[in-house]
Order: C-alpha cells, then sequence, then structure tokens
DNA sequence: CCGCGTCATTGATGATCGTCAATCGGTCGC
DNA sequence: GCGACCGATTGACGATCATCAATGACGCGG
C-alpha cells in the first residue's frame, strides 16, 4: 500500500519478471495480459502498479465515476455490473485472472465493478499508465487486442441472454465459462466422469448475468441433471457430462479449436 | 426464404446521397472516425480507401472468414449477425455512418456483417492498413477509442436484452437508437408532436437483435402506442412521444447529457 | 448445541411469450 | 389493373417464466 515507487524503474530491476518479490504484479501467472511485452516495459509497469486484496463484494468502481486507475486481475472473480432505474441489477461482464478493467483515455465508467468473490489484482494509477502507454505503441497494441477479447466476450454474452428458454442461457452459460476458462484452476479434466466445473458465484449474480431469476436457474440446473447432462455436486460444483449437448442448447457454435485458432493468431500478432 | 427490409423503406432512405462519385471517402460526413487525424495521415488514408456501395442484404463479410479489408460505414446500416447451428440468427450489433468494420491484426471474424439497408463503406485493404497502422500510434489511438465505443455499445445491447418483457426491450431499442443515431438525419424534433424516428430494418431484424419474434415486435410497438407513448407512422417511422416514461421501462439509466459528457471526453483525447 | 440468517430449492399460480394460422396491406411483375 | 408475393398484423392456444410463498441446507456466532 505504501511502497513509494518514486524511485522508479531502477529500483524495479529486481522487481522485474520472474522476481519472486511479492510486491510486484507480474512473473506468476501464464494468462496475464502483459506476459507478451518487452523487459523494459514489465519493469515500467511493475515499477507503478500496485497488487491489491479485495474481500467479497468489495467495490472498485463505482458506476459513472471516473476511476483513477487501471488494472488486471491476478486471481478470484470481479463483476461488471450496472444497477438500473428500478433497483435491478444487470451484470454485463466477469472479470477474471488477466483480464483488464478500467479505461485509458476516457472518462466516466458506466458500470461498477465488484469482487464477486475475494479477489486479487494488480492497480496502476491511470494517469502514470497513460503516460506510458504514450511512449509505448507496444502496450497499446496490447491494449487493442485486449478490447477484441472483451468485445467477443460481450457479443458471446449476447448470445446467451438471447436464448429464449433459461434452461438453454444455462447450458449456454456452462459452455462460455468452460471456454473462457479452462485455462484456470476451476476446471478439471475426469475422463470417466466428465470435466468438474466451479462456479464461481452465486444463483443471484447468475440470474442477473442472464436475466432471470434465482429460481429459474435453479430450475434449469436441475433440468439439466434430470437429462443426464450434468451433475450437480454442489450448488457451486458441478461435472458436465455432455458438452456437445450444451453447446447446441445454447447455439454457440464456434467450437474450442476455432477459438484457439484466434487465440493463437492474436499472441503471434502480439508478439511481432 | 429471401429476406430483407421492405421496399418501402428503401424508397425512403434511398436518393439521400446523391449520386456523386467521389473517389475519396473522406470529407462528407462530420461523423466519420478519422475526422480528427492530421491531414498527413487522411492523404495516406485517402490513398487505400475506396468507396463502395452494397445492395441491401449483401454479405459484407462471412462469418468465420478471414476478412481482407476493414473500413467505415459512411450512409446506411449494416448488421453484424451470427447464425447459430439451429438456423437461427442473433444479431449482435448494428452499424451505422461512422462506425467501424472488420479488425486488425486479427484472424477470423465470428460473425458476419451484411447490409440491412443499401450502404455506403468506405473499405481499406485490411494489410495495407495494417501498414499504415504500424507507423502511426494516432491511428491506434483512434481505434482504441473506437473499439470503446462497440464496447459501450454491445453492453447497453445486453441491458436491452436483459429485460424479460419483450415491450420493455423494444422501448429501450427506441432509445437506444436514438442516443446512438440521433446526429443521423433518420430523427427529426418537432416539438409539438415528438421526435420522429426513422426505423432502418425490418420487424424480423428487430426481433433477432432483441431475442424475440416479430409477431412479439408488432405487438409490443402497437401496445406503446395504446399506452401513448408512441405513434406508429408507418411500420418503418414512429413518433415519440414521452423519451422518459420509454426510458424508464427499458432501465436504460444513462441520460443523455451523461452520454454527450463521455464523447466529449472522448473527443479532447483525440484531438489531444 | 442451539438459534439465526443466508442462500438454494421446491411448489403453485397468473402473466407473458412462442407458435401456428389467418388476414391485411403494399409492391412488383405482367 | 390484376394477381402473386412479402412483410406486418391479429387471433388463439400451449409452453415457459416471473412471482409469491414455503421449505430445506448450511454456516456462523453465542
Amino acid at each position: 500500500m505504501m511502497r513509494g515507487a518514486a524511485s522508479g524503474m531502477d529500483k524495479s530491476l529486481d522487481d522485474r519478471v520472474g522476481g519472486d518479490r511479492k510486491v510486484t504484479c507480474f512473473g506468476r501467472s501464464e494468462s496475464l495480459p502483459f506476459q507478451t511485452l518487452s523487459p523494459e516495459l514489465l519493469v515500467a509497469l511493475g515499477a507503478i502498479g500496485r497488487p491489491k486484496t479485495l474481500a467479497c463484494d468489495e467495490v472498485l468502481v463505482a458506476a459513472g465515476e471516473q476511476p483513477g486507475i487501471v488494472g488486471f486481475v491476478m486471481d478470484g472473480v470481479l463483476r461488471m455490473e450496472k444497477t438500473l432505474i428500478d433497483g435491478q441489477r444487470q451484470i454485463v461482464g466477469l472479470l477474471v485472472a488477466g483480464d483488464m478493467f478500467g479505461r485509458v483515455f476516457d472518462g466516466a465508467f458506466p458500470f461498477s465493478v465488484e469482487a464477486a468473490t475475494e479477489c486479487e489484482i494488480c492497480s496502476f494509477p491511470k494517469t502514470r499508465f497513460e503516460t506510458l502507454l504514450e511512449g509505448s505503441p507496444e502496450l497499446e497494441r496490447v491494449l487493442l487486442l485486449n478490447q477484441l477479447n472483451e468485445l467477443d466476450s460481450a457479443r458471446e454474452w449476447l448470445g446467451l441472454l438471447a436464448n429464449h428458454r433459461t434452461i438453454d442461457k444455462v447450458a449456454g452459460f456452462l459452455v462460455f465459462l468452460h471456454r473462457r476458462w479452462a485455462h484456470l484452476a476451476e476446471t478439471r479434466k475426469q475422463p470417466e466422469l466428465g470435466t468438474l466445473i466451479d462456479l464461481p458465484i452465486s444463483r443471484l449474480d447468475m440470474a442477473e448475468a442472464l436475466g432471470t431469476r434465482t429460481e429459474g436457474i435453479s430450475r434449469a440446473f436441475h433440468a439439466l441433471q434430470d437429462r443426464k447432462l450434468i451433475t450437480i455436486v454442489t450448488p457451486y460444483r458441478f461435472v458436465i457430462h455432455d458438452f456437445d449437448e450444451l453447446e447446441r442448447m445454447s447455439g454457440l457454435s464456434e467450437s474450442e479449436s476455432e477459438i484457439d485458432a484466434r487465440a493463437a493468431m492474436r499472441a503471434a500478432h502480439t508478439l511481432r
């Protein structure tokens, strides 16, 4: 919290990639957005980045405010949401490890960002981050590609909400989670049984994400279980037996191979 | 199974621009994304940009393909859509004058882009555009801000789809259109009567955009008329009498002043 | 160990929507 | 002008969901 970044780049030489100091935000996960940047940039970023732990339901950015920070998630799940006039909430996105939050070169953020679970994040003062950005097309490129990812995610989400029956929405949500987070620890493969998925959010969060109610979510899960497509281990843990059928129900058509191909393409460009 | 907007609408949207065959794509509209770029860049862009006219329902980019072009819309409306496994289509975005399409530094585009009306676009060969981009942080900045806009749009769309009753979705859609396109010719203010809005798309397009059916859209419009909130002039032309109530129904909370403030903020940064 | 609160689940019922079918209105080709 | 056609509209009915209410499961503090 009070770690002085004033000494700048020199001091953080030992904080850099691969360093095991807990004061650095880098060098831990494989999926961080800045993984492909040059060492010099990582050093500069490390000098202004601060790790932070959020308690569940803690508010990181309030809707409509002009956030003074940008950053990315290292662990846990954050939800991006909007509270409507009538008090209803709508969740427009979930942030997991590697996802960025906040906005450069822009004013008020129309959504609030809250911790859906206990979280660890890395945040940068917005102005200092923007200063770095001014001098680094490389960093700007990463941001641009990151936006593309977010856009894909948002539109895939649109496809989920477009489903008429909530059982299809829920089916799609499971596929969505698995596709986006397969690389994280929440999922494990067990060839005999299927794929284990830990749901990181409550029924209420899911309902608000899919535009339904908790009761509908619950019924949908149990209907999926009746169809032998999943097994409910606990309300927060499932085993997926038939991914293809879930995909078919939800209408999500992109296969994983396509997803991977696109991700690889982006990585190549980033490295270029 | 031919689909497309009624020919009656074609007439109403047609002949607006006249038949001038300028070689350049620039210098006409106030709302083009590249308006703030330096003259040198505009010249360079003008050298590789080519205007093009699309007939209604013409396919500009097929889903899953790697488009060879990027560009922006000069006139008309394009829809970004995805055809699901079962043949159902989902519209994830509408592109109007000033909106960009295509993607730099990325592979296959997961959606198809089709003309919802007769359109005029300006397209650049992707590779040449990327070459320009490599040497121009200024241009990259514009793209980044453009992505932010698209993200906002997609998430606002999410809010629409989250509404349970389709009358609320339709109400929100009208507000959405007016906010995004108020600067275009499709809307006109008439203080005594309300605001005139020309809907540029068919009932089917709207249904697929909002995740419902044409019958529901139709019923919703007439229910809104019964409540004296709108007047249906033709199936493609409405007069809005009570915008505030429509906003309230849809849950869209951001006021226009906020929207304007954010747009101004972006413009300032772009100009910087 | 008990009591309390929170969340998930289940049941029942009215509201809304999707679906199928019929009708209307306008356009276009002849 | 006539007729075929396409899209919008309207009606009727079954499917699905939101809502309200009650119950069950679980964790936490006393």
